[in-house]
Formats: C-alpha cells, structure tokens, sequence
DNA sequence: GCAGAGTGTCTTTTT
DNA sequence: GACACTCTGC
C-alpha cells in the first residue's frame, strides 16, 4: 500500500484538510458514499472545485486508486483544468487517470480495443468539414439529388441518428425521403469503413456498442472504473447517457454533476431529460444542491434568478450570495447597433479608467455576426481587444491540407484527404480526371489511391506523379522523428512553396511552421521520445489486483493519454497517427493573439464557465435574443431564456444589457423591438439608462399582442414579429405609405397568402420581402404588385 | 483546367 | 457583408 493512501476510510469527513476549504453542501457532496449521486450545481457555485475535490477524497481516503476513476467533460479545456487542479491537490499522475472528454476516452477505449471494435489500429478521426466533404462525395457518387436531400442536412440527419445510438437499420422510415436518407447513412457508414475513418458520432457509437455487446470487456471495465464522475451531465446526449449507463454495474458509483438551468446544448441534441432519467433510472439517493454563490452581487443574482424563474419544469434551485446588493443592473437603448456599440465603449472607458483590468471586462453577443461593429467601435477607441470564436488552428486550410498529406502517408485509403490535396497544390488534375478515377476505384472497389494505377492517359501520368510523390514521401519518411516527417512533407508536397509564391501566403507559411511546433511540444508533452510505453500501471502503488480486478484480464492502464497499446500485442500507434488524432480530437485554441491585456468578445455559448468583473450583453432584441429560429416553439425560448441566464450570472460586479432599435444584419437594416427578457427581470436590480419605454411603447401602439396574427403552433407562446419597418421612434424616415408591416399576413393574385417578413426602402422604391407557403420567399415591389392585407 | 464573376445562404459549438 | 459554391469565358 502506498503511504499516501492509508486504506481506512476517515471517521469525520471534516477532519480531512481537503474538506475545510469547503461550504457545508460542498462537503457534503464531495464526502457522499460510493453511490450514484446527482450534484445540482448552480452558476458560480464552485462546480469543478467539488468535482476535484471528490477525486481527491476518494484517493485520499483510500477508497479507489486512481485507475479505478473514470471523469468525464465536455472540452479538453475542462478535462486539463480538472487534472491541473487534482495534481496541485494530490501527488498523482494525473495523465496516467481516465480523465478526459467523452470522446477522448472513447478514442483511448477504441485503440486499445480496436480488433473488436472492428477497426484499423490507425483509424483517423473525421472532423466536421471533413465528415461534410466525406458525405458530399458520397452523394455525387450515388446520384443524390442535392435540392431534396442538402449534404448538410444528410450530416445533421446521420449525426443525430449516431447520437440517438442509432445504426440505419434502428431508424424507423416513415417516409420515401426517410427511407432514402437512412439508405445513405448506410452508404456513408460503408464508405467510412472501408476507408478506415470515423466521424466523432462513430467514436461514442461505436464504444457503446462494444462495451454493450461484449460481456468480458463490460465486466472489465466495469470492475475497473469504481467511481464515474461527469461534468456538465445536463449537457448529455442520449448516446452519451447509454454509454456511461454501460460503465456503471453493480457497485460502481456515478456521480453527475450539473445544472439544468444551464443547459444551452439542446440544438446539438443535449437532453437535459436525462437528469431526471439519471435519477431514476440508477436510483438515485443522493441529491445535493450547490446553491450558494461565490461570484456575483445580489442585483446580479437577482435578475439571474427572476429570469430563470420563468421557465417551466426546472428541477428548481435559487442561487443565494452573502455578498451586498452591488451595482445596479444597467439597461441601455440605442438607436443603432454602431450607437450601441459606442456606448459599450464609452462605458469600458470609464472602467479601465477606474483600474478594471481589460481582461475582466466581457461583451457578449447571441451570434458571431454581431461582434464586427463592436469589434470597429472598439478598433477607433484604441481599446485592445480579443474575439472568441472562428476558425481553429487545426482548421486552418493550410494547416488541413497538410494533415491530408500526413493522413495519406498513414491511410492510403483515406479518400477524403486523397481528395483534398489530390490537386492541391494544382498539379493539372481537373474535375474530369478525378471523376473518372472515382469510377475506376468504384468498379473496382478500391481506393482511389490504389485505382490510379488503372488509368491512363495525361490524366492518369498527373494522377501517377501524384501517387507516386505520396509513396516516396511514405518511404523516405520511414524512420524519422515526427518533426523531421513533417518538415519533409512541407517540403516535398509543395505547399510552402505554392504559399511563397501567393500574395499573401506568409501567413500561412508561419501557419505551417506553427505546426512543425505543435507536433514538436505533442512529442515532448505526451512523451513520445523513447520509453514512453513502459511507464507502471498504477503510479501510486496500489496493484490492480489489490482491487479485487482479474489479474488475467488484459489491462489498459496506458499512461498516454493518445498511446494505447493494444491489449494483446502491446503493439503502439506511431507518433505520426497519433499526432493526426491529436489533430482532430484537440483542434487548438480559437484565436492566435493570446496574451496582452484585451477586451474578451465572445458569443454566449462561448461565454459558459468563464466569468469577468464586468460584462456586457448586447443585441437583447426580438429575433437576435431570442433568436427568430428559437421563438417558435416553447422549448427553443426556454433554452434562450436559459441562454440568456448563462449570460448574466458570468459577471462578478458590473452587468450591462444593451439593445438597439435598428441592426444592420445580412445587410440590411432591421428595426428590433428590444428582448421579452427585460420585462422578466426584476425592476428594482435595473437601472436604465435611456428612458424606458421607447420600443416598449411599440407594442401597444401597434397593438400586438391582441389583433396581431399568431402562428399556430402547438402550446406555444404567442410569437412575435421580429422585425418592425415602422419602428415607434424612427431613427430618421417617415413612415411608409403602403401601410404593410412585417408579420402582417398578405394576398397576392398570384402567389396566394404570404407573410411579410422584411421592409425596405421608400415611395415607389419599396419593396417586400413575403415568404408565401407554396411559392417561396420572394421580394416584391410594392408600387408594381397587387398586395391585400389578409384579416 | 483554371481564374474570376455571379449566386445563394446565413444561430448558437465541441468533439 | 462574408463565405462557399457554381457558372462562364479563356
């Protein structure tokens, strides 16, 4: 037994110093017996820190060794700040716990196993782009009619089944188009084996299947992982759900941690249900509440939780703090986005002035869109600034065309990447030659990499150069460090060279060398220098057999996070592969410019889990926040509502809400009544600033509400029109003649009945845009078509 | 085969 | 207003 683990189980859990720091629910969900338990963690209630906590405890008191934890996020962001935090708690090999995201452990569960799981041990990770481009080829190939059935919505249709832990024969087809679609998911599934790839879906399918399906690995693991903790749990798919279901037997504990109020990921199939499910289901005796704040002032909470109160069905908790009353919440009405803008500016003047560090200072948007006139008001302050969001160093083109290169010298199979650079740089390969070696690898049945040897022509000498620059590059590359691979594929593929060569290409070539760095630091970091394999199975002493675990069992207590050995051979990826699924499972940070002092832009979503001193949320109108998409139907405002929650309880001292009465968006100019969300906060937090009313005044001036016309839809609330041309203090026009407002339902001697849904422009230059159910969307002028308004 | 013009679309995001 | 995609002329 290792001295830092004495075996008995501590007779007052307040004795234990991990425990003193902790308030009274803290401890006592950090200290629960093993058995499932629901932690209801409310927004600044220190989640994580009870979270770590936990797994502390548990190996300090001795009642697991750490091979026998399992935990599970979201975003590696969260996993490494679990394991930074435990390892500064505890003298423990942290790389060497199963603490990691879903799919991440998936990925770790699926190498090590990768014979059953019926896949090649280097299979290679399809990212989103890559999963788009996978099923658009596929379509051309099998005459999918792209007007029916858009590649997008194939990929939502296959990436939900694959989270419903459905394979295409489970998926009921009530439809023609149903039954088509799951014909192509079929399709898709095949292409990817054959292909030797998997799409993020297929790592978690695919591990609930083989732990469902295969009694000894079930039972390994099961006799493994004593304890299983999840952050976020109300952020669970149902996939996510049925796999951790799979890993929990008998006398195993769950413990879930998270917050319903602060589920924002339904429209990516989160099912806050399976909180309640999970209490059921496992029965659960255990419930702790995490309700005291650490983070905000009382007008802060206040409004947070008169908000969240409008929601239905929550499983209910309210957020208290010690702290004072603070500032008052304030509320601010622009005339324009770039007036809002402006005064967001203005007010972050004045707090960098006070000492507030910029960092501390947060302006949240409901859509990336929104940001740009923000970003031109903070440019021509002179105030630094940092946006969250875009494009992701592993996504970058550049850095995508060279993990094609990488992934072919891996897989030659691998289409996708075949595809991606088959003319990249252009090398005189056309449409028409790449087509017809599709047909050749297709009456073949093979890859196209290895049916080019079929062609002939000009085309296929291009084609063959290609192959063969492949194929040396796979050869010479034999034997050398990742660096050294990498350097010769730039090289070699003639990607620096076509980047020298573009305009503006240097950064992309900086791009480029930035990856030879990433690969670099993968080495060292995940020790993939020499010895790296042979580490012990349990730093912390405790052999798996103390545990009660089958010594005959193959055992994957593999210290690297990526390097799995398989379970027989002991046989290992090589670095290369194991890069590429770094690559794909980790896309890197989100913005470049780290470091100084900066103003934090970032959407709300982005915003979850972060907090800052000050915060401001802007564009709080009818149709932005809300979303149009999201008024619908009661379930999509819940989630904005829910939204919008996340969004207040990130400020510590200051919160500003700010909405403008017109938006430039798609370029044009919308007129916005400000957010529902106002009436539901508590007026004595508020402080406004413009006086209120304005566009509040519209809704009874037009009298919406009573004559206005609802769209129908089962339960829900009245939806409300988004968008007013005629707004109740006009910026500058007059108000139009023709008398049409958007929502206002139409009649056109043609088209039939029709919604208006946008305004613009004046006298005889106005014009329309009207959705007619059978015709489309259409722009009308109004001085030419015969439009009457419908009762 | 390729570059530039034209067209259509357009939440939120991690893995 | 930006990007991705398709079409067209060379």
């Amino acid at each position: 037994m290792s001295p830092q683990f004495p075996t008995r189980a501590p007779a007052d859990p307040a004795s234990s110093p991990l425990l003193g720091q902790l308030n009274d629910e803290q401890r006592a969900a950090v200290s629960l017996p093993p058995e499932h338990a629901l932690i209801l963690a409310g927004a600044g209630s220190g989640k994580t820190r009870v979270l770590t906590t936990r797994i502390a405890w548990l190996l300090s008191t001795g009642q697991v060794s750490p091979g026998g934890v399992m935990a599970v996020t979201f975003t590696n962001k969260a996993a490494k700040e679990m394991m930074t935090r435990l390892s500064a708690m505890l003298p423990v090999n942290v790389r060497g716990m199963w603490i990691g995201t879903f799919h991440g452990l998936c990925n770790r569960f699926l190498r090590a196993h990768y014979k059953l799981a019926e896949l090649p041990q280097a299979f290679q990770i399809l990212d989103t782009q890559d999963q788009l481009s996978a099923i658009k080829r596929l379509m051309k190939q099998h005459n999918v009619d792209e007007e029916r059935f858009p590649a997008k919505e194939l990929q939502w249709f296959i990436g939900g089944c694959k989270e419903e832990g459905m394979r295409p024969r489970d998926v009921p087809a009530r439809s023609e188009d149903d039954r088509r679609k799951v014909e192509i998911y079929q399709l898709y599934e095949d292409q990817c084996q054959r292909e030797g790839v998997v799409d993020f879906g297929e790592l978690m399918l695919r591990s609930y299947e083989l732990m469902r399906d295969n009694d000894p690995v079930r039972e390994h693991y099961r006799r493994r992982f004593r304890h299983i903790l999840i952050d976020e749990f109300q952020d669970t798919n149902r996939l996510q759900y049925l796999w951790i279901k799979t890993f929990a037997g008998d006398g195993n504990a769950v413990f879930a941690v998270g917050d319903d109020d602060q589920s924002i990921y339904a429209f990516r199939g989160a099912r806050v249900g399976n909180m309640a499910d999970f209490v059921r289901e496992f029965g659960v005796s255990h419930q702790i509440k995490l309700e005291q704040n650490y983070r905000s002032y009382s007008n802060i909470l206040d409004s947070a939780n008169a908000l969240i109160a409008h929601n239905k069905g929550r499983l209910g908790k309210n957020l208290r703090t010690t702290q004072g009353p603070g500032e008052p919440v304030r509320v601010y009405e622009a005339p324009t986005d770039l007036a809002e803008a402006q005064w967001a500016v203005e007010e972050i003047r004045h707090l960098v002035g006070s000492g507030l560090p910029r960092h501390e200072i947060a302006i949240l948007y409901r859509s990336n869109a929104q940001s740009r006139v923000i970003e031109t008001g903070l440019f021509n302050a002179g105030l630094p600034y940092r946006v969250y969001g875009g494009l992701r160093f592993f996504e970058r083109a550049e850095i995508k065309h060279a993990l094609a290169y990488l992934r072919l010298l891996e897989n030659p199979r691998d289409d996708t990447s075949f595809l991606r650079v088959v003319n990249f740089p252009p090398r005189g390969i056309g449409a028409r030659s790449i087509e017809q070696l599709q047909d050749a690898a297709r009456a073949a049945g093979c890859s196209l990499h290895d049916a080019v040897s079929a062609t002939t022509g000009k085309a296929g000498a291009n084609l063959g150069g290609f192959v063969a620059k492949i194929d040396v590059l796979r050869e010479q590359t034999q034997g050398l460090t990742l660096r050294e691979i990498i350097e010769q594929v730039l090289a070699h593929s003639g990607l620096l060279e076509h980047y020298r060569a573009e305009r503006d290409g240097a950064d992309r070539i900086e791009n480029l060398e930035e990856l030879v760095n990433a690969a670099e630091s993968f080495v060292t970091q995940e020790g993939f220098g020499r010895d790296a394999v042979a580490l012990p199975v349990d730093e912390l002493g405790q052999s798996p057999a103390s545990q009660g675990i089958d010594p005959d069992q193959p055992l994957l207590d593999e210290p690297i996070a990526s390097l799995a050995p398989d379970a027989e051979t002991g046989e290992t990826l090589s670095p290369l592969a194991a890069f590429l699924t770094h690559a794909a499972l980790e896309a890197g940070d989100n913005q470049a410019q780290a470091g100084q002092d900066a103003v934090q832009l970032m959407t709300v979503h982005a915003a979850k889990g972060l907090e800052f001193d000050a915060v401001f949320v802007t564009g709080l109108e009818e149709g932005l926040f809300p979303s149009e998409r999201s008024m619908s139907d009661l379930d999509g405002l819940e989630e904005e509502r829910r939204l919008m929650y996340v969004a207040i309880t990130r400020a510590r001292q200051r919160l500003y809400l700010s909405h403008s009465q017109t938006r430039l968006l798609h370029g044009q100019t919308r007129y916005n009544v400000r957010s529902r969300f106002f009436d539901e906060l508590p007026e004595h937090a508020l402080k406004w600033l413009t006086p209120r009313g304005g566009a509040g005044q519209a809704r009874s001036a037009f009298g919406w509400g009573s004559g206005y016309p609802s769209t129908r839809l089962g339960g829900s609330r009245e939806a409300v029109p988004t968008v007013f041309a005629n707004p109740p203090v006009p910026p500058q026009k007059a108000p139009p003649a023709h008398g049409l407002r958007p929502g206002m339902k139409v009649f056109h001697t043609k088209f039939g009945e029709g919604k208006v849904q946008l305004l613009e422009g004046q006298g005889d230059e106005a014009r329309a845009q009207i959705n007619f159910p059978r015709h489309g969307v259409k722009w009308l002028a109004l001085s030419v078509a015969k439009l009457t308004p419908v009762e």
